[in-house]
DNA sequence: GTGAAAGCGCTAACAC
DNA sequence: GTGTTAGCGCTTTCAC
C-alpha cells in the first residue's frame, strides 16, 4: 500500500504539501502541484479513509435507519439513497430497526463511533429527543422529529384523489381502511379521505387495519359480509388493498362491477394483481433521492432551501376501478 | 470522548495494559484487570473502532453486493445478513451493483480501503478472477466463483417438485418459462424441469423469458394464443408466473380449471394474487443467514465445515393448481 | 506482568 | 508557499 509519505518522497515535497494539494486547503505552487499529481499517478496512490477519519472525526458513511427492508416500501427508498450516496462518494449502512427505539439508539451509538456522517431515518417509534441530541446531521422521512430536522414526505393528503376517484365512479358506500393510529402518514391519509368524503353525500365507514395482507383480508371479509351495501374501498396502503381485493373474491363480489378498490403506495405488486390495482402512487425513489441530497448538503454545510419537502403523489388508474365518468 | 489513555490514568496502569486487557491478548494481573474494569465503567469508556482499524487493518464492516435491492428476492436476503451481522457485531454496507462489473470492482476497492472484513456477493456478471484476487473473505450466493470461495444456494433442482405438481394434477401440455440463459440458478431449474418432464409422457415446450412481469405477460399471452392446448405453465420465477397468470386472464383461460400455473421463488406477492400462486419456495432468509454466518467464520478464521451449502426448497400449494390427485 | 515508545496514515498548527 | 511536528486513539513490539 502506498501512503502519502511515499508520494511526498517521490514528488520531492513534504507530506503537508501533498495533503494540502489533495484536499485543496492552503496554497500549493504550480510546480509542487504538478510533481504531486504525477507522483500520485505513478504510485497509483489513493488516500486512506480510515487514517483520515481518525483525525478529522468524519467519514463518508451514512446510516439508513428503517423499520424493515422487507417491507415493500423500503427497497426503493434504499436504492435511491444508495444511488445518490454513490454519486457523492458516500457509502450507506443498512439498519433494520423494527421500530425498536433500543435498536435505533444502538445503531446511532455504534455508528457515531465510526464517525458516521449522517443518518436518514424512517421510523415512528423513535423518541425525538434522542435524535435531536444526536449531534449528527439527520433527515427524517414521513415524520417530524423537531423543527430543525429536515423532513421529506409524500403528499399524503393526496388521499383526496383516491377518494374522489371512487366517488366519481359512482361509489356511495365507501369503506375506508385506516392504517395504524400512531402512524403519521396514515393519519394524514385519513384526513385526506375525510376531507373528500365530507364534500360528498356518500356514506362511509372507517375500519382500522394494519398494513398487513392476511389481516386486512380477514377484516375486510367480515366487514363485507356484514355490510353488503359497500361499493367502494379505499385502503391506506396497497398491501391492505390487496387483502381487500382477495376478500372481495372470497365473498363473491365482482371487482370492479360491484365493488371498486383503491390503494395507496404504488408498489410494484399492484400491477401484478388481477385486476390491476388502482392506487395513489407515491414516488418513493424520489423521496429517497431528495432525502439523500438534503442530508449530504447538511453534512457538507451547504445551504438547504427548506426544512420540509413534500413529494407529490399520483393517481394510477388500473382495473379495480371502473371506466371514468368524464 | 473518553480514550484509552483516560482509562489508563484512572486505573493507574499503562495504556498497554488496558489494551491488553480489553482485547485479552497477553497477561494482565487480576489487580490490574479489576482496576481497568472499574475505570472503564466509571468513565463509560468505549473503544474507538476507527483508531483500532487504523493499525489492525481490520474493521467490522461487511459488504453486501447484490444486483438491485428493489428486486423482491433481495430484501429478505439483506435482512438476514443484517440480522446475523448485528448479533456478531458487524455492520453491513449495501451495494447495488446492477450486475455491472465495473460497479462491483469499484465497491470492492473503496471498501477495501476502509478495511472491510468481507463480502457477500450475489451476482452473475462478475468476473471471477477479480473476486478471487480480492484477498478478502467472500461468500457467494447462487454462483460459483472458484473452488475456494464458499457458496450457498437453493436446491434449484427442486424445480422437479414444481413440475411434478403439474404432472400429478393432470397437465399434459406444459409450457416452461425458462429464465435468462447465463443465470446459473435459472439453468439449474431448467435441468430440474427437464428431468421431471422426461420421466413423463407429457408434451412440453420451452420459452425463454426474463424475470420481468410485463415482459412475461406479453410472451405468455402470445404463446397461449398460438397454443391453446397448453394446460400447465411452470415459470422459473414468481414474477414470471404472475405475468403468466395475468396473461391467462386476458386470453380468457380459467386458472386453475383450464390452465394451472406454478412459480419458483416464494416471494410474498404470490400470496396476494388471485388465485394464490402455487410455487416452489426458497428459504431466502435462511440463505442469507447461512451466508452471513459462513462469512463471519471465515473472517474470524474459524473452521468452516463445507464449501457448499444448499438450502432446501419447498412446494407451496395455493390456488393456481387444482386439488391434488392423491 | 507491565510500561515506554514506535507507528498505523493522515491532517493541521505553526514556524519559516 | 512549504516543511516540521504534534497529534487522532489505538495496538504491539521490546525491554525491564
Amino acid at each position: 500500500m502506498t501512503t502519502i509519505k511515499d508520494v511526498a518522497k517521490k514528488a520531492g515535497v513534504s507530506v503537508a504539501t501533498v495533503s494540502r494539494f489533495l484536499n485543496d486547503s492552503g496554497y500549493v505552487s504550480l510546480e509542487a502541484a504538478k510533481a504531486v499529481t504525477s507522483a500520485v499517478e505513478e504510485l497509483k496512490y489513493e488516500s486512506n479513509p480510515v487514517a483520515r477519519s481518525l483525525n478529522t472525526k468524519k467519514s463518508n458513511l451514512v446510516g439508513l435507519i428503517l423499520p424493515d427492508i422487507t417491507n415493500p416500501f423500503f427497497p426503493e427508498l434504499a436504492r435511491a439513497v444508495e444511488d445518490v450516496g454513490l454519486t457523492y462518494g458516500y457509502t450507506v449502512v443498512l439498519c433494520n430497526s423494527d421500530e425498536d427505539p433500543e435498536k435505533e439508539k444502538n445503531y446511532i451509538e455504534t455508528l457515531k463511533k465510526k464517525y458516521i456522517a449522517g443518518f436518514i431515518v424512517t421510523s415512528n417509534q423513535l423518541d425525538a429527543p434522542h435524535y435531536a441530541n444526536a449531534k449528527v446531521p439527520i433527515v427524517a422521512l414521513d415524520r417530524t422529529i423537531n423543527e430543525k430536522i429536515p423532513i421529506v414526505s409524500s403528499n399524503n393528503a393526496g388521499a383526496i384523489m383516491g377518494t374522489n376517484a371512487l366517488l366519481e365512479r359512482g361509489c356511495r358506500n365507501i369503506l375506508f381502511l385506516r392504517g395504524p393510529e400512531k402512524l403519521n402518514p396514515a393519519n394524514d391519509r385519513y384526513e385526506g379521505f375525510l376531507e373528500a368524503i365530507r364534500n360528498s353525500d356518500a356514506h362511509y365507514q372507517v375500519v382500522t387495519c394494519p398494513f398487513h395482507f392476511a389481516d386486512s383480508q380477514k377484516i375486510v371479509e367480515n366487514v363485507l359480509k356484514d355490510h353488503p351495501q359497500i361499493d367502494g374501498i379505499f385502503a391506506s396502503s396497497d398491501v391492505s388493498a390487496a387483502g381487500a381485493l382477495k376478500a372481495a373474491g372470497i365473498v363473491g363480489k365482482h371487482v370492479p362491477d360491484e365493488l371498486q378498490i383503491v390503494g395507496f403506495d404504488g408498489v410494484a405488486m399492484g400491477e401484478m394483481l388481477s385486476p390491476g390495482l388502482t392506487t395513489v402512487a407515491q414516488d418513493v425513489y424520489k423521496m429517497g433521492a431528495i432525502a439523500a441530497r438534503v442530508l449530504i448538503k447538511r453534512i457538507e454545510n451547504k445551504e438547504i432551501e427548506q426544512n420540509f419537502y413534500e413529494v407529490p403523489v399520483k393517481l394510477v388508474i388500473r382495473g379495480t376501478t371502473r371506466e371514468g365518468m368524464e
